[in-house]
DNA sequence: TGTTAATATGCAACAGAGTTGCATATGTAT
DNA sequence: ATACATATGCAACTCTGTTGCATATTAACA
């Protein structure tokens, strides 16, 4: 399928822009969406953000092309309605987006916030843990989880000062 | 008369939360924290409150007391960090909150975001599933899950809905 | 019981991430 | 080319949570 494609070019980063836009107006246009100006430049720096994105990471990213601050926001609602990206919960009350992977719409994988260095990251490589066996009388629909702790940087920085 | 009968509630309404209180003090000290108004008051309405519970419900619940509500804030805050109750991230840039259970600091159990009437539930009853096979590199300190869908309340008066 | 130091609280003001309303622009089907 | 649905720019707003400072309060100690 077409979104695999793409994620592995984008993988091996052997795309180029007409390429990458390409694939990207075909996400668009499978998920019946139009393929306007913002949603293509946006789901662009998604594509190559490896970690999920805030709205004004986004805007200033983007700061070349005009894009209104307003209009970050109203992409990323719209791209996430449609489940091409998922929104991660950091706890700081700003919200960060990042695509789904696998034609999994919402989130697939679990997340990582470091205490440290407040990275967050997605966590693709680890599937999302067996779904706990929720009574019946609940219709479990999607699943976060977010890990919280230490990330490898800061684990080797901490033991790195340790070491002197 | 109304008055009267308002009396006997309370006075064996108080007799309950004389005891109540002790027990509240006693957790506050175990945690070094002092057992000011604010506190004891905050942490009695979450003891009592079923589901987690916001800033603003907590001020509204404690207004005949006087609490200021920025206080509201600052207790949950010192009550979280030092583990007597946890946050809840419902997605909706309103942070909740609940006692935690069973000696446990932070997150015990999964959260239930129902996605038609907004409730959100601790699942105290359901253990927090085991912990990703997260490479060696992550030191997993803590660990959120939320489960989003429809709860059972909803589920029943959809079935209802259906049955006409 | 009184004293005192640490810290909790009230108050007023503020910050900022996200939202709203409306006029105009734009994408795409025909 | 036209037309319609909807995306966008702009200005303003909302509201949840935070800050700073003066005062109040708790609890340890003598």
């Amino acid at each position: 399928m077409i979104l695999i494609h793409w994620r592995d070019n984008f993988t091996a980063r052997q795309n180029d822009a007409a390429m990458n836009e390409k694939n990207i107006r075909a996400i668009l246009r499978k998920a019946n969406l139009r393929c306007t100006r913002g949603r293509v430049d946006v789901l662009q720096v998604l594509l190559e953000s490896p970690d999920p994105t805030t709205h004004e990471d986004l805007h200033k990213k983007l700061q070349g092309t005009g894009i209104n601050r307003v209009t970050v926001y109203r992409v990323l609602e719209t791209l996430q309605k449609s489940g091409i990206v998922h929104r991660v919960e950091a706890g700081d009350r700003i919200w960060r987006f990042a695509v789904c992977g696998r034609m999994h719409p919402g989130h697939c994988h679990p997340h990582f916030i470091c205490r440290q260095c407040g990275k967050i990251e997605c966590l693709k490589e680890f599937p999302m843990p067996d779904m706990p066996s929720v009574a019946k009388d609940y219709t479990v629909e999607e699943q976060e989880m977010y890990l919280r702790g230490i990330c490898p940087n800061c684990a080797s920085k901490i033991k790195n000062l340790k070491c002197k």
